[in-house]
DNA sequence: CTGTTAGCGCATTCAG
DNA sequence: CTGAATGCGCTAACAG
């Protein structure tokens, strides 16, 4: 059982191939019904398959949309990145994917690498709100998820940072805390960071710059633990609480507590955003914001597949994708 | 800056295509250095990338291999899908993903069109042991991960499951636990689940069948929730110990538990298969078994980047990762 | 309604 | 050491 081609199917059939290629087009008007019938019959009974390589060759199009992702070992980012399978899916086109495990010259590698695929289009989860590589990105055919550039030079599909973490913020200060702060990885250009940190700020009303926490992902957490025991020793019998900006800052914050000796909801309060599953079991329970991550993803691909087929460039827009909240007992 | 094509540089340096050609494909041999070097220049000077598609169709290998996994938001599956990514892009490879959401359809779906894209090869994370898609698959351009077939075709890679769960149980056993679990998915016809099992019993001593509880990773647990109560009540006075065949079944137990009002180590004791990051933070810590996850997904690359270059068939293999046991305080 | 033909960008003989 | 010619499988005018 030889692979098939157009011409061997044309032969058998009869006709030329560009009959059969119209046929598989949809070009139905182009031929007999009869003809119609005997290509169908003749591919079904050799199990042909058209090859997307030479198609791709020839229209210069191959149907597939290239994925960046910064890490793709975040709970978040494979969620989203089975959103954008299956909407891709359903329209016919692949997924080619790259990781950039959080290194953003390798992100850069990654993407160019995938322009030179002749990717149909892309998604790009980005390490940091800039980089060299996002100048040769256009609007026509790419969208940015999750992360947002520090200048929206192409739709941006985020979750709403800002205004659930002011939100949640709000309600856990009704809790009557006498101080809150927020816990994240290095601020540094990253746009959830700093609109999570913005929504925490309006919510409490601190100036930017204060009642803020870093930790490093790396192994190192020393330093963290010694500006927590110092919080900890300033507040003595006052009421506090902390936000942790995703699920693995909530992480080293519970660890560096315990090492403390300390426990929530007792000697601090603590709630965070995103939603895993391990959350629901702790004892108490995290109290957390929810975000959509599968709809992040096929939202992504809706609006990259919407500007791939009317080829007319618009002005790039921000889409934010609505949260919801866990209330649980953690603060 | 219009695309270019072999053709343009081979213009502009005053050479024929076919002298590029041997030159991108480090035939230099077959040409004097000074238009080695003439092309060289030629070639950063234009940004000049050659196309992939095109090559794809001239030497029918597009350096593509196809990943089908099982369900991409097991975190289990993501880092294994990190590995197989870096391990491609060392060897020039790219890959193309889809993702089965656990359902066996779609995963035959998913790889009968990997197949028709003309990949170089397969990896495929499997979502039960036997799919009819399996016999269309062969170990000249196939691996398969974490899971095995219930007959080996292709070379296989997966954690060392039997012996590091025999090891792990038994471990258990010298705490004088009067009797232990086995908690798992359905086993259905997954091999890990299984396996698994296999070691459990082997350590224990029990005979199959027996000492095995089942939850369903649907939403409805009430059922689970009876059978532990039940088998909670028959050891009154007892020390009963349970060990998971994963994180996200400890979870359903660990809740179940919590419904009941049950609290380990003191009510009963666990152990769990996966090595989370939350696990390390509970309270107490879970003493779970670590597979290398990434190191299953550069294997299964290197195993099959050997096969495809070596075009000779050979017998399929079994390959086992190590584990490594990390030792806390749950039981 | 159907067939001819010329590419798409590159690799690969085979001559020179 | 170099180039002309042919083909990979398919699409897209353009004729008929």
């Amino acid at each position: 059982m030889e692979k098939m081609t157009i011409k061997d199917i044309a032969k058998l059939v009869g006709v030329s191939t560009a009959t059969v290629s119209n046929y598989l087009n949809g070009n139905l008007t182009k031929m007999s019904p009869v003809t119609q019938r005997k290509i169908a019959e003749m591919i079904r009974n050799t199990n042909y398959v058209p090859s997307s390589v030479a198609r791709g060759l020839a229209t210069n199009d191959n149907k597939t949309i290239g994925v960046s992702v910064a890490d793709i070992t975040n709970p978040f980012t494979s969620t989203v990145l089975s959103g954008i399978y299956e909407e891709c899916g359903k329209h016919g086109y692949r997924v080619l994917f790259t990781n950039a495990s959080s290194d953003a010259s390798r992100e850069t590698d990654n993407i160019s690498k995938l322009q030179n695929q002749q990717v149909s289009g892309l998604i790009i989860d980005p390490v940091e709100g800039d980089s060299p590589i996002f100048k040769t990105i256009t609007n026509r055919d790419a969208v940015m998820i999750d992360r947002q550039a520090s200048q929206i030079k192409v739709d941006t599909v985020v979750t709403d940072n800002f205004e659930s973490v002011k939100r949640f913020v709000s309600k856990m200060l009704d809790e009557e805390y006498d101080t809150l702060y927020y816990v994240s990885w290095p601020l540094k250009n990253v746009s959830t960071r700093w609109n999570r940190y913005n929504g925490f700020l309006e919510a409490t009303g601190y100036t930017s710059g204060t009642h803020y926490l870093s930790v490093h992902n790396t192994g190192d957490t020393s330093e963290f633990v010694d500006q927590l025991t110092e919080i900890m020793e300033d507040n003595v019998g006052k009421k506090v609480g902390f936000f942790t900006m995703n699920g693995r800052v909530l992480i080293r914050l519970l660890a560096a507590m315990e090492f403390l000796g300390l426990e929530y909801p007792i000697d601090y309060g603590v709630g965070s955003y995103e939603d895993l599953d391990w959350m629901s079991i702790m004892k108490p329970g995290i109290s957390c914001i929810h975000q959509d991550s599968y709809a992040i993803g096929t939202k992504a691909v809706e609006i990259l597949l919407d500007k791939l087929n009317s080829k007319t460039e618009a002005e790039p827009r921000l889409i934010e994708v609505p949260t919801t909240e866990k209330i649980r007992a953690s603060y």
